[in-house]
DNA sequence: ATATATGCAAAGAGTTTGCACCACG
DNA sequence: CGTGGTGCAAACTCTTTGCATATAT
């Protein structure tokens, strides 16, 4: 356990929600000057084959955040990219119909759902 | 109309499934050599804001697909790769339910569903 | 003719890799 | 010591942009 690594688990774990490679880099450089980016990298592949982060993959880009209780699935809007979140046990009738129709099983919270959010809804048909 | 045009609308109007940018250029330039990527990601552009084509999020990145019809929930496996497909009316329950908690009008075709397919967990069973 | 599409080259972003070095057990 | 993590630099992929030129209508 060295020092960079520290500071990258610790500022994945105390980030409510999700963030890209780069951030965490840009976070934790304030901290420690010196971390160079193929560091995060590495980390961050290193803490998802431990199972302690995983990614999602939002508009943008892949994007980490700590693994466990509360998963859930990303609602990004498509219009203003504001985001909104599913409780993925609310999922839970869908992923009964697609294994049972195709095998497969599906889960909801690795890639984001695009769509249109209320306040674009209601933006659009003024 | 130039005979570039031509030919990525074509490329991409025969393509069963979605396709990269990348592989529209290659497939571009077996039939007009001099073509250019930058060609391929303008018209790209221009012919998803005409409506005709659109592009979804799959693991690897965007890819385009004609748009119409069939449109449908791509399926991907995180262990193995494969493709599946839904019909996107099948997700109507979970939309609706989307809609009602949340006020966001999910389109599932966007993204890609990553999940489990059926041979792998066949496979991880034994 | 004239508006617009294309090719080219360069620039960027994001990510990966080889390698020498440093640190720690 | 020796294993392995780190910084650095370079390479790579994908995508975008500015600009001069070529082309469609």
């Amino acid at each position: 356990m060295t020092p960079q690594r520290l500071a990258i688990v610790d500022e994945i774990m105390s980030t409510e929600g999700h963030i890209t490679p780069q951030v965490v880099a840009q976070r934790v450089k304030e901290r420690i000057p010196g971390v160079n980016v193929s560091t995060i990298y590495r980390t961050l592949e290193l803490l998802e084959s431990l199972g302690i982060v995983s990614h999602a993959h939002l508009e943008k880009g892949p994007e980490y955040h700590r693994k466990g209780e509360h998963e859930h699935v990303h609602l990004v809007c498509s219009r203003c990219g504001q985001e909104d979140y599913l409780a993925s046990d609310q999922t839970a009738p869908l992923q009964e119909l697609i294994v049972r129709h195709k095998g497969f099983k599906a889960d909801f919270t690795h890639f984001a759902v695009a769509g249109i959010c209320a306040d674009c809804q209601r933006r659009a048909g003024t």
